[in-house]
RNA sequence: GGAGAGGUGGCUGAGUGGUCUAAAGCACCGGAUUGCUAAUUCGGCGUAGGGUUAACUCCUUACCGCAGGUUCGAAUCCUGUCCUCUCCGCCA
């Protein structure tokens, strides 16, 4: 959520804004009318409170006589003050609800652009697309032949979208949180294991939508609560309503979540076996900082990213955003994609981490400040995140450039300890 | 799941309808004094919104878990709700 003063000091900007992102910009005339009499209003409502705070210290002297009229009187302002109270709140849920659907403002240096195809590619990872004298096989194909992915038995047992991970693939996916884990905490993440729900508060906060029309939430019935999307809900939640002393930031979290999305509406042979289902493991990057931190720690989680999948061996490019394929509460967003030579005919990139400096918007939304010693008043921090592995994708990417012409599958050596063996399945 | 107790400023904690503009202590900040890993003393010390100003300068409103209600007036009374603690039950 931008701050309401800001967007009414800017509105010209934030018009703008709108207009580069493709969020319809109409809005923000029904804003600037409702938020001015909202203020009148306001000070409408404090006026007559402050009338009848004025009374009530009169009350105490009072004789009798005088004791009922100014009971009377006190009675009509505290009407008249229900009453401004009253317009008051009803326009203030709309300015909220309007303030709900204006984006971020967009780091300057973003793309601008109307969609994906505007995305600028800034950089490439260290490993080389593979060439195979061989045709490679796609991560399902592999995983039947080394017996590591099982959807039909995930069909069977929670549908379609689902699926289970036997033998290597659960080495792989426990070898992937440890290598992750630690790495970060060597970088001076604290590493947090999170709930896998949510309330709907928290979701809003940082920007999900649950129970409206193609939610990519699971809601739990008779409930308040959510499956988590992603560790982000939980880990910014984690501080909601907190004020954090200025030298403990930057903040920096590494969270372990399930993440469950319902896909609504995705389908096809691009989001074919692990790309897209229902519900992975994740190990995510979440960071509150400073202001005038949040761009360069936004580059270092970048950077860890990439450090990552070039000591997976991966090949990955990285992807500048532009700004019509910015989420919400997004100031600027990184994504690597994966190089996946079992993706479209011949190879395809795909996405395999994103990471988002949020600036200050979900930080106004769940009120996580900062303070200042010695200063007055508090700051809203900037949060951050960043995927450092999403499981089920890296395991395609892994799968996909490490097979050998014998059939086998590479282990980096980064998991090698974890997975204790070299190789995945048996050479013929 | 059942029974009970409780949620007050950074912390401890007093406060059961109007001098609460929230006592006191701790912590913190500034001054004074004595002097040496500190003591004593005086003063200050919450957050957010609106207005105002050269200036957190002054004025004002709200905030005692949260949301409602009663009342001229609520930290205080009532209802709901969330959370914490204790005991019991169940359980990995």
């Amino acid at each position: 959520m931008l701050d309401r003063k800001f967007v009414l000091e800017n509105l010209e900007a934030v018009r703008q804004n709108c207009i580069n992102r493709g969020v319809p910009a109409d809005s923000l005339t029904r804003f600037m009318d409702a938020e001015t009499k909202r203020r009148a209003l306001l000070a409408e409502a404090e006026e007559f409170n402050r009338q009848a705070n004025d009374l009530n210290n009169k009350m105490k002297g009072a004789t009798p006589e005088e004791r009922e009229k100014l009971k009377e009187l006190g009675k009509s302002l505290r009407e008249q003050k229900e009453a401004a109270q009253k317009s008051h709140d009803e326009l203030d849920k709309t300015v909220l609800d309007i303030l709900a659907h204006i984006p971020n403002m967009t780091n300057p240096a973003a793309p601008i652009g109307n969609d994906d195809q505007a995305n600028l590619e800034i950089a490439l990872g260290k490993t080389p697309i593979p060439k195979f004298d061989f045709k490679p096989l796609d991560h399902l194909e592999l995983g039947k032949k080394h017996d590591m992915i099982d959807f039909e038995a995930g069909a069977r047992v929670a549908g379609a979208g689902f699926y289970f991970l036997k033998n290597d693939a659960v080495l792989l996916e426990l070898a992937l949180q440890q290598f992750a884990v630690q790495l970060l905490v060597k970088n001076g993440f604290v590493p947090v294991s999170t709930p896998d729900v949510a309330n709907t508060h928290t979701l809003h906060g940082i920007g999900f939508i649950p129970r409206g029309p193609e939610t990519q939430i699971y809601s739990i019935e008779n409930t308040d609560l959510n499956l988590v999307a992603t560790a982000e809900i939980t880990l910014g939640g984690m501080y909601s309503g907190q004020v954090i002393e200025a030298e403990q930031l930057p903040l920096k979290l590494v969270g372990i979540s399930h993440c469950f999305r319902t896909e609504a509406g995705a389908a096809g042979r691009a989001s074919k076996g692990l790309y897209r289902v229902h519900q992975f493991t994740k190990i995510e990057m979440f960071a509150f900082s400073q202001p005038d931190q949040s761009d360069a720690l936004h580059e270092e989680l970048r950077q860890l990213e990439c450090d990552i999948f070039d000591a997976m061996e991966i090949p990955y490019r990285v992807v500048d955003t532009a700004t019509g394929d910015l989420g919400g509460p997004a100031y600027r967003k990184y994504d690597l994609e994966a190089w996946m030579p079992g993706r479209g005919t011949d190879g395809e990139w795909g996405e395999v981490t994103s990471t988002s400096n949020c600036t200050d918007y979900q930080a106004r939304r769940l009120n996580i400040r900062y303070k200042n010693k010695n200063e007055k008043g508090t700051h809203f921090v900037h949060t951050l995140n960043g995927t450092a592995i999403a499981i089920s994708r890296a395991i395609i990417a892994i799968m996909e450039n490490h097979q050998q012409a014998d059939g086998t599958i590479k282990v980096p050596k980064v998991l090698q300890p974890w997975l204790g063996k070299e190789v995945i399945g048996q050479p013929k």
